[in-house]
RNA sequence: GAUAGCGUAGCUCAGCCGGUAGAGCAACGGCCUUUUAAGCCGUGGGUCCUGGGUUCGAAUCCCAGCGCUGUCACCA
């Protein structure tokens, strides 16, 4: 336990005066609670007489006394009311301890507390809860940063280190409520999207994390051990062999949300684990899959913002459909005026000298393809975009190009210059399967390491016959961060990835071995 | 990984042309029965990230380390 500040033993010391008096700090009965402060502030009308036997709970995040009356601010789940608290009402005999010792000595900031009483709205207009009632419900051992904002709406002493709010989400909700509108829009996200392929029929479904081998996307894997079967274990880096399997096995539209992890750099895109749905349908092609990215990217849009247009930094993305569509190719010569498309190997080495683009000796053809699109395009793509047909050396999943012989029917949407999902028509031939297994096993070999490791049960699946199959996967996070103008991945995600807290400050992670 | 900046009270920050710490909020004591960044009077609180060095003297200058943040590079 790290030492304990002024304060800290202060609400010590108060926590035990509350117990010598009788007062149970923690105490174990359920509160009837039947208000919130939104609804209060929102439907209060004076001349109806609503609102006037209510009970509040929540933490007292200010208080300010004036003698035998106070004005004490209360957060429950729907934002602050202010409550009214006299003496001679919450204490209507002729023991005022409630009110003198209780309530303006021993209540700290940041405790629980019940309310009972009726809504008004006082001399200065503002419509508070005058209190007949008030009882302690959990007590605060540790003050919270008190953030005052005034009459203008500007933040005063502000909780914003960064570090601080991912490390301590719990403080960072309570006293920056405004973040709790980002994780509600997540998780309208997550409501829009899951309804929408539910509607369509789509069957939601599970696969396993720990995996003998990983596959499905090129990254590195988190490495772990089972100990029973004394073998390796991957954590997934995406689902799509095991969705596959499923449509092999007749379920003709199966999607999967997923916490996915990739071993690999972290910034502000990136976080270890990180979230993709995925989403497989029978039947369909990957034409047919860009009008179901534009039609439910769009409906997240407008279940979140009520528009089509969202605000990101200094750009306003309009989700509307149809969004724009270039092939890779073209979108290249676009922005580099040159037409890449029927150069070789050599050739396109030269190209990407020409323009300044570091190319690794390992590389193969399609990622010198790859890297180019992503320093030259990529991020000038700020409205949504298509860009379709890949080189087939990037895409040992995707099935080839019914018309441009060296591509696959594969797409990305880019937006705000990063890429939101990636699918093809799934590549279903078992022979052309393995013989892009085994130019990844190549590329391996030259060094590539991220490239895919052969999968002789999804192979054997394929054998039994998959049919022509499109498949998505959206990536959650980077939608996130668009869709609430949020400039990290960490700010999207409850509790991102830290490096353990440094000793000798205070609870440091993995505090025990 | 490269580069820049930061690390001072519970919180937000000032002090940095060297003379051993300040403000506001929060806390503590007091006054105040409709205030609202409440107000007024008074009080306490700091291994100035860590370790070295220069100096009579270091929060301040130098070196090293740790941590964080921003930007860039690679993976979604």
């Amino acid at each position: 336990m790290a030492q304990l500040s002024e304060q800290e033993i202060v609400r010590r010391q108060n926590l035990q005066k509350i117990i010598d008096l009788g007062i149970n700090p923690y105490p174990p009965e359920l509160f009837p609670v039947n208000a919130y402060a939104a609804d209060i502030k929102r439907d209060f009308k004076p001349e109806e007489g609503n609102f006037q036997d209510v009970v509040l709970a929540g933490r007292m995040m200010s208080n300010r006394v004036m003698g035998k009356a106070s004005f004490a601010e209360i957060q429950d789940t729907t934002g602050r009311i202010q409550v009214y608290i006299n003496r001679d009402q919450i204490c209507p005999g002729e023991d005022k301890t409630l009110y003198d010792q209780v309530f303006k000595h021993l209540l700290d900031l940041g405790d629980f507390i019940g309310v009972k009483g009726y809504t008004f709205i006082t001399k200065t207009g503002e419509i508070s809860i005058h209190a007949s009632e008030l009882v302690l419900l959990s007590k605060s051992l540790k003050p919270l940063p008190v953030v005052k904002i005034d009459a203008d709406g500007v933040a005063h002493d502000e909780f914003k280190d960064p570090e601080q709010r991912y490390r301590q989400r719990y403080v960072d909700l309570v006293v920056n409520p405004g973040i709790r509108k980002v994780f509600r829009d997540r998780t309208t996200m997550y409501n829009t999207m899951r309804n929408y392929l539910n509607q369509k029929g789509y069957l939601e479904v599970e696969t396993p994390v720990l995996q003998p081998l990983y596959g499905g996307a090129a990254a590195r894997p988190f490495k772990t051990h089972h100990n029973t079967l004394d073998m390796t274990l991957y954590m997934r880096i995406a689902n799509e062999l095991y969705l596959k399997r499923l449509i092999v096995g007749g379920i003709e539209g199966v999607y999967e949300f997923s916490k996915d992890f990739r071993n690999e750099g972290m910034s502000r895109f990136h976080n270890p684990e990180f979230t993709q749905v995925e989403l497989y349908v029978a039947y369909k092609d990957y034409e047919w899959m860009m009008n179901l990215v534009e039609e439910v990217i769009e409906k997240v849009a407008l279940d979140i913002h009520g528009d089509t247009k969202v605000q990101v930094g200094d750009h306003l993305i309009d989700f509307k459909r149809p969004w724009k569509r270039f092939t890779m190719f073209e979108a290249i010569q676009h922005f580099t005026g040159i037409d890449i498309s029927e150069m070789d190997e050599a050739q396109l080495r030269e190209t990407a000298k020409k323009l300044n683009i570091h190319i690794d000796g390992k590389l193969g053809k399609g990622k010198i393809i790859d890297e180019i699109f992503g320093d030259k395009c990529e991020a000038q793509l700020i409205q949504p975009t298509f860009i379709t047909d890949y080189p087939v050396e990037m895409s040992p999943l995707a099935k080839k190009h019914r018309s441009k012989p060296g591509l696959v029917e594969r797409f990305e949407a880019i937006c705000n210059g990063k890429e939101i999902c990636n699918a093809f028509s799934e590549l279903n031939d078992p022979i052309d399967q393995r013989e892009r297994f085994e130019e990844q096993l190549e590329l391996g070999k030259r060094g590539d390491e991220e490239a895919m490791m052969l999968d002789e049960d999804f192979l054997r699946a394929l054998e039994y016959g998959m049919p022509p199959t499109a498949g998505l996967g959206i990536g959650m996070d980077r939608l996130a961060m668009i869709m609430t103008n949020s400039n990290s991945i960490q700010d999207v995600i409850f509790f991102p990835q830290m490096k353990p807290e440094a000793q000798g400050k205070e609870q440091g992670a993995g505090g025990k071995e």
